[in-house]
DNA sequence: CTCTGTGAACTCTTTCACAGCC
DNA sequence: GGCTGTGAAAGAGTTCACAGAG
């Protein structure tokens, strides 16, 4: 997002140590959690070819090839893929053998589902902290935490020490929320308020907004019926 | 490249490279829909230069322009965008004047989040069924409508006519419940069951995956301090 | 002068196709 | 034969920088 700073004097030097291309482009990541994912339905020990793992994945073999030659050669020609070390190479990759503290703000009925989200714990993530503004919800336990006023983020989040953020509050009060929770060390953010946020450039911030979702749905259906429609018309207004 | 605005009358053939600025790349279609939102928040008749209006949509300035360059030429040089002009453009171009009806199937706790979501009937939305499978469910109200036995899409959907449908359900029911609303007229789902869907080619599917979402930011967390080392030492070996 | 619209360069991503290994 | 890994080409998206309108 942000300008990454000075390629004014680009690295002429690639591969100083060469241990293995260590960049994961963005896309390529996002797709290798979903083989993730898969794989965990094979069962260890087995092995799998690029054409039916992408097949299961939803993506096409060539682009799975692709993505997994980012992580070094873990395949055997002519065979395919073990289950096991694919599974273990891409969580190192990925980095989901580290363990992530989360918290999560606003308890409402987005919050409550992204606190029962049963991939939570499945994956490395341990939810330490609850909070929301309403005193209705402050003191009520919701995936086995207590939730806490939003007032009390510093003391709590400086016990608990989270590393993630979670904000599923209304749009107003994002902002403030994700700068308590900057302040209290927090340095990646998931946003679910349908709003802009401003936060520090150390801050890594993830936007999910689920109308927009909804309106580039719609986007797409209306968009190819009316591509058509438009084009009769033209046809029909020149003759 | 483009030019438009003018209605060039174009020839009988479909391959008349006439009506240019029809094509709406996927990027600029999403960011569109943020523009739209910032410029709720300006008062109609102003006038708004690309660059505070990409301030405040939190993008850089050349590629605000470059976006609106795909509507046509609405704006004014040396001066910028009037605001109600633009405003209307977008939302054309978007199809955001037409109406959707929306089933909704799931209503656990994500589900009543989505249901409630304000923005709903904003943008021309309208929530005509909720379905689930849960007993305990069935026959409650949320956001002025009662939840359907899933058993009766077929009949209710018929009856409702909905166009979108959203799947809010465990990954379990999830194709299924798909294959329940295709059959039933639906031709785009968006879809928060963290599983892949197999629909017919003519039905547009959008997947939103709360926990993926997650681990891509855990993933940027781990990832840049790494990135970071590597770069410092890259650059201190190169000096 | 300010600000838009856009060619052109650039980077990121996908796709093709095939060499090389089993 | 089957399958991986990857160069090379194609495509999508972004950024630069400037001509030209007001």
């Amino acid at each position: 997002m942000s300008k990454t700073s000075g390629s004014m004097q680009s690295g002429r030097r690639m591969n100083a140590d060469a241990e293995h291309a260590r960049v994961i482009p963005e896309a390529t990541a996002s797709r290798l959690l979903g083989y993730l994912r898969v794989l965990n339905e094979y069962s260890f020990g087995r092995i799998v070819c690029s054409r039916d793992l992408a097949l299961a994945a939803g993506v096409d073999a060539a682009k799975l090839r692709r993505d997994l030659s980012f992580l070094g050669n873990y395949g055997v020609r002519g065979v395919g893929y073990d289950v096991a070390t694919l599974t273990a190479e891409i969580s190192i990759a990925l980095g989901a053998h580290t363990a992530h503290r989360v918290a999560l703000v606003g308890v409402g009925n987005l919050g409550q589902a992204l606190a029962g989200y049963s991939g939570f714990a499945g994956h490395g993530f341990q939810l330490v902290a609850l909070f929301d503004a309403d005193p209705e919800q402050v003191g009520r336990t919701t995936a086995g935490l207590q939730v806490n006023d939003i007032a009390d983020a510093a003391t709590v989040l400086a016990e608990r020490q989270a590393t993630i953020g979670i904000i599923a509050t209304p749009a107003g009060a994002a902002q403030s929320v994700a700068e308590l929770l900057v302040a209290a060390g927090v340095r990646s953010i998931l946003n679910f308020a349908p709003c802009l946020l401003e936060v520090p450039g150390d801050v890594h911030l993830r936007q999910v907004d689920l109308g927009l979702e909804l309106q580039l749905l719609a986007f797409h259906a209306n968009s190819r019926p009316t591509d058509l429609a438009h084009v009769i018309a033209e046809i029909r207004s020149s003759s």
